[in-house]
DNA sequence: TTGAAAGCGGTACCAC
DNA sequence: GTGGTACCGCTTTCAA
């Protein structure tokens, strides 16, 4: 069952395409009559308007663009992405909007923008090695939300989460059990959001007077194995009674190269993660971690993005307030 | 920096528009000389030719649409479709297509494919309860591949994994280890890959002449949390020495379950999943699973669907045969 | 080897 | 209220 034209359907409902056209855009300046028979004929065939022609006519797809970067392969096995990814398509659904998602090993990003495939886009898990990308497609004036910070770019409208107080709240939570040797797993210091994780750290270290001590701070690629090596690195060189791990996707590995060690959680060693990811309270034992609002976050970013592509609001920021969930993995610091 | 349109390169490099289409295409009817200078301009401006007004000429998008029904939310939770949809990217993106996620409250599936903004479609999870959409997707005459057996559909290709097979190798594995009470966790049977899963593992206790107990067989939606009521359930009703759980995610919940009980796996109860998810490997113990090749799905699901489109080849089904992992979470049944 | 013109399926301006 | 027509940015005959 092939889809009519415009023409076809002005044909069927004898009218003018002009008229048709009026339909399908509601326009009031038309006779309810002549409004219900061409609908009717629509309804008959099912037609639907060509996407291709509105978008050349109206100069706007409906899509947005979600773009990870291809480097940033651990954004499609993370839970936490999932969430947001979720949160960004229910709210693009919900707005009429399309998503395109954007994962290019030949990084045709730029090339898609100049296509005007999108009309604006949504950046994941920008760092400091996307700059260049970013710079160039910051020329190209179309519409963008970071859900990330981007060192230097304040120039790019962000929704991004307030790690530096997300790691305080891990970090306090820990001192108040009375640990005072916090080891750490971060991911790479090219996203803000981890930099600014390890600086909540410090500032929580510093306020109770505890010294940082670089070799109990690991940075690491994003993956459970990596979390898994990374733990078993620390028990064999260093002594400390808990750990923050700065997310749940590793905190999973380190878990297990604790009990892979002879060691408990929490009677030895306490663990705090970070994303709050589905399953983390369902795992043995509860994980302790900072809530990131992951899906609401894909939603007010989504949000953002298409305020400024309909030009209802200003290209501003949002930062959201995470929040520790502290469940079994968390207890008072074993005594000596 | 605007996007020029084909008339202003045209001007600028002092030839039609005409000619210039032809160095877009590719074609050869042009001498080198003039390609040359007109790609010249074309780098000089960043020029990319418009996707909306080729569309409409070319009749093609180079779009295709992953289609996750709504109901189907535990898709974006499972580790093992992002596999799948990173396969999928991976492959579209190699051949130059690009993939728009269709993930809609308002059942928008038809609408999308009417206003033709895809050219292809991938059908993910598609159960009984999506038959009627699936046939009016049918008469719309688009390419598409299921990504799970549709019953009654066979004029739908498919790309899916044996599972029929996948569960006898689980099953046989258990019984191998001298287990003859084996418990399942199961997906809803609205997926035929979960009703094959029983199937085979009616068929290794019956080849094993070990009768079925419809008491030890649960069917829940798909999620860490069922997993663990599931789990909790026949632990408090039933008696067994080991289980089968249809997915990982599960078996996740259900280990938990396990251990909140006072009993250890696998000494006390061996557990297979199913999936093979990234993390299966990590946990601990290390899950016993049934790898279903998620990435390796979603690229050859994507390579049928891109041969359709382009008439290269015929419809055509295939399936996948799984294979087992034997890892930490299966062992010998305890002596009694 | 190149260009003029028609046409793809819509929208929008201007008459009537 | 409704229709004629130009036009959006590109591809594709057909002629030169």
């Amino acid at each position: 069952m092939k889809n009519l034209t415009i023409s076809q359907i002005a044909e069927l409902a004898g009218v003018s395409k002009t008229t048709v056209s009026r339909v399908l855009n509601n326009k009031d300046d038309i006779k309810g009559e002549t409004r219900e028979r061409i609908l009717q004929v629509i309804r008959e065939n099912n037609y639907r308007p060509n996407s291709a022609a509105r978008t050349i006519n109206n100069r706007s797809t409906r899509t947005i663009g979600l773009l990870i970067p291809y480097q940033a392969d651990y954004v499609l096995s993370n839970p936490f992405y999932y969430d947001v990814i979720r949160g960004i398509t229910v709210e693009a659904d919900l707005n009429d909007y399309y998503t395109l998602l954007m994962y290019s090993q030949k990084d045709s990003y730029l090339k898609t923008v100049r296509e005007k495939r999108i009309d604006g886009l949504l950046l994941i898990s920008f760092g400091t090695q996307h700059i260049k990308l970013l710079q160039e497609l910051l020329e190209t004036d179309i519409p963008m939300i970071s859900l990330a910070k981007v060192p230097g770019f304040s120039t790019v409208p962000t929704v991004s989460v307030d790690d530096f107080d997300g790691a305080k709240k891990a970090v306090s939570h820990l001192i108040e059990q009375g640990h005072r040797d916090i080891a750490v797993i971060n991911g790479p210091q090219t996203l803000v959001g981890h930099a600014e994780r390890i600086k909540g750290y410090r500032a929580v270290l510093e306020s109770h007077g505890i010294p940082y001590r670089e070799e109990l701070v690991l940075e690491r690629e994003i993956s459970v194995e990596n979390g898994h090596l990374a733990m078993k690195k620390l028990l064999g060189e260093q002594t400390f009674t808990a750990a923050f791990i700065c997310c749940d996707l590793m905190a999973i590995g380190a878990i297990e190269a604790i009990r892979d060690s002879g060691l408990r959680v929490p009677e030895d060693i306490s663990i705090v993660g970070y994303d709050n990811i589905p399953m983390s309270g369902h795992l043995s034992p509860a994980l302790t971690t900072v809530d990131q609002f992951a899906y609401k976050k894909g939603r007010r970013a989504t949000q953002a993005l298409i305020a400024q592509m309909e030009g209802t609001s200003m290209r501003r920021s949002l930062e959201i307030k995470p929040e520790l969930v502290i469940r079994g993995s968390t207890a008072r610091r074993p005594r000596e």
